[in-house]
DNA sequence: GCCTATATGATTGAAAGCAATCATATAGCC
DNA sequence: GGCTATATGATTGCTTTCAATCATATAGGC
């Protein structure tokens, strides 16, 4: 049964500041209070974390956190299985003992999750391995990693997304030679490969300046959508790992050479 | 397989820390971290919580969810009223418009408190302000305050102490003209001031070497101590900034001209 | 007043987390 | 050096949570 706007909005204010002062309420709990059934409880729940006023976790919502580690939401977002199965193909193409660089973004993220998961030793390992990345979940992660050395790239510190960005991280590209950029994307059409911060995409284009090749991780929910700065012409792509296959590719006007395709 | 118990105890205690400055991990992540398979994360988490360190939620652990009531009073009262003295004066150093770089330890993470403390804007603003780091706590402390522009330093990560590290660091310094550079130490005897990392102690000198002036902060408990590094004999020591009175300095064997020591 | 968009609660199949148990390797003690 | 207690990881069956779908009632726009 509908009921009236106000009475929804006033209702998913008073959970908003019930879970800010609690620190962490299970669904169970909010049902209770809020005297709604669980799917009401999930709805408003998932309403608040929308707009970033909340995190869910497997059985409740913590408040205050996404002031605190905005970029957890990305970490802690269960990775589709097509996330994965994508991250898995673009951690193949890494070789032991090169240097390779790691784009912020939460498709990338899986990868080096990838990596972890790839043999830490033996024929099958990309070990040892030194990576580098601007975003912090990424070095976080990899970090103290048998056979993994992670460095961070300098710049100006962004909260919001946990990454590093601005003029000293393009010039600090400069100082590495890279075996291998994976890079993530927001949108790609017919036009190319798009992406929405100028900061973002000016590391990536280091990045791949200073690289002997790269690879981009797409999955297919990016197909059709386009972000207002422009990264890479389709021609320029060396390497795109997606889960979309070719007639899906070709549906969404995007005409890449089947040799530079990789479906995962 | 048995493991010895020191090792057990101090992997607690690396979770319980990693629990309290993420807010929440999910198991999944507790694996990844510790490298265990998850009976043992779960074994962890129990005996944390048996000692009421941290919160159990179904697929993850809180930190903090203990603590969360006890006032801010009581948790200031906790953290050492002398180094939030320290911090303050130190502060006070910190001109508006100046390009500052901040150690990393937790002394010059009180300092950082302590900038925010200051007013935000007014005559007597420390902002706007430069602040350079290569601590990820003080980044993620300030990052987003108005008025305050963040940047790390590249380097490689080392997850154990959240600080970058490096040749580098060392080399990214070099970027920066600092008007002030902010210090802390682990010993300071007669000898002079040191400190327990090379890698640390060589951060600290290409900071100071790209500065115009530089502060030491140093509390009570540091004096008589000695750590393996050498950073400054006293005759270097622009300024030292601790709670120790003259008097006091002079028993630990430490002499100092009166014109640069700030006693707080 | 009528119609449609939407908020709700129920149901269901799938996924994730959990507790218990067991084999194994080894730390710690005699 | 040998014995035993214990920390670990794997397995299994069970419980909880989740996402998707559906029917229903009613708010809000015409």
């Amino acid at each position: 049964m509908r009921v009236p706007q106000h009475v929804v909005d006033a209702r998913r204010r008073d959970l908003a500041s019930l879970i800010q002062t609690t620190g962490w309420l299970p669904i169970a709990e909010v049902c209770a209070r809020l005297k709604v059934s669980e799917a009401t409880a999930r709805r408003d729940l998932d309403a608040l974390e929308q707009s970033d006023v909340i995190t869910r976790t497997r059985g409740g919502a913590l408040g205050e956190f996404n002031q605190r580690f905005p970029s957890f939401r990305e970490r802690q977002r269960v990775a589709a299985p097509a996330k994965r199965r994508i991250a898995r193909a673009a951690a193949a193409l890494i070789a032991p003992g090169s240097t390779v660089f790691l784009d912020a973004g939460s498709t990338v993220y899986a990868v080096a999750e990838a990596l972890i998961a790839r043999a830490p030793i033996g024929a099958d390992s990309a070990r040892p391995l030194t990576v580098v990345t601007n975003s912090l979940p990424v070095a976080e992660l990899l970090a103290d990693t048998d056979g993994i050395t992670v460095s961070l790239l300098g710049g100006r510190y962004l909260r919001r997304l946990s990454i590093v960005l601005g003029p000293e991280s393009v010039r600090h590209c400069a100082d590495w030679s890279f075996d291998l950029v994976v890079l993530g994307a927001e949108g790609a059409d017919a036009a190319g490969v798009t992406n929405s911060q100028p900061d973002v995409v000016a590391v990536q284009r280091a990045a791949v300046a200073n690289a002997r090749a790269h690879a981009l991780c797409l999955d297919a929910s990016k197909l059709g959508q386009r972000a207002p700065e422009p990264l890479f012409a389709w021609h320029q792509v060396q390497r795109l790992v997606t889960d979309a296959d070719a007639a899906r590719l070709d549906d969404a006007g995007i005409r890449i050479l089947p040799s530079r395709l990789i479906t995962a």
